[in-house]
DNA sequence: GCCAACGTTGGC
DNA sequence: GCCAACGTTGGC
């Protein structure tokens, strides 16, 4: 089982819009290295979901993959603004998975504590200048934001609560 | 709103 | 194939 990162702007699709509708389509990737791991997702797959462009940035939650690859429908949708007109129906350029909702973290994972924490060095999304929406993440990383979101700073030895 | 970083486009 | 211009992402 592989895991991943998957960044959403909370304002377009948040972790409580996934956990109200249960599962969805993920949509609109238009980045060919994104599409590239979006493609290489199972099922099983756990993705941590983080909120991109919030008060704070960082992780809220995780979501697990229901569906494997297939093409996404909005690059025909004329009236989208992932519509591509340069995608051909019997090659399509962009495809969708979907994910189903799994948990809302109790404790946010803010960007500040990704970037602080030395268990965390590497981590993609922490990395200066990084966009990209969709990266997989090391077994070990998962398993500590997971133990961060599930317990907080608090839980974590070698930390003070503040 | 600013701007650094990055991906894509298109002229040559 | 190079690279400048442009558009987008996303933290701050």
């Amino acid at each position: 089982m592989a895991t991943w990162l998957a960044k959403s702007e909370p304002e377009v699709y948040s972790i409580d819009d996934l956990a109200r509708d249960g599962a969805t389509g993920w949509e609109g990737i238009r980045n060919y290295q994104a599409r590239n791991h979006l493609r290489a997702m199972k099922v099983g797959d756990r993705v941590l979901f983080y909120h991109s462009n919030g008060e704070p940035p960082g992780v809220a939650g995780i979501a697990v993959v229901r569906k494997e690859h297939f093409p996404d429908p909005t690059q025909y949708d004329r009236d989208s603004a992932y519509f591509d007109a340069g995608s051909k129906p019997d090659d399509p350029r962009w495809s969708s998975v979907e994910l189903r909702f799994v948990e809302k973290f109790a404790h946010f994972v803010p960007i500040g504590v990704l970037r602080e924490d030395p268990a965390l060095d590497g981590l993609e999304v922490t990395r200066k200048g990084s966009r990209l929406s969709l990266h997989p993440v090391s077994e070990a990383h998962y398993n500590r934001i997971v133990a961060l979101g599930r317990d907080g700073l608090a839980g974590l030895t070698g930390r003070r609560e503040s």
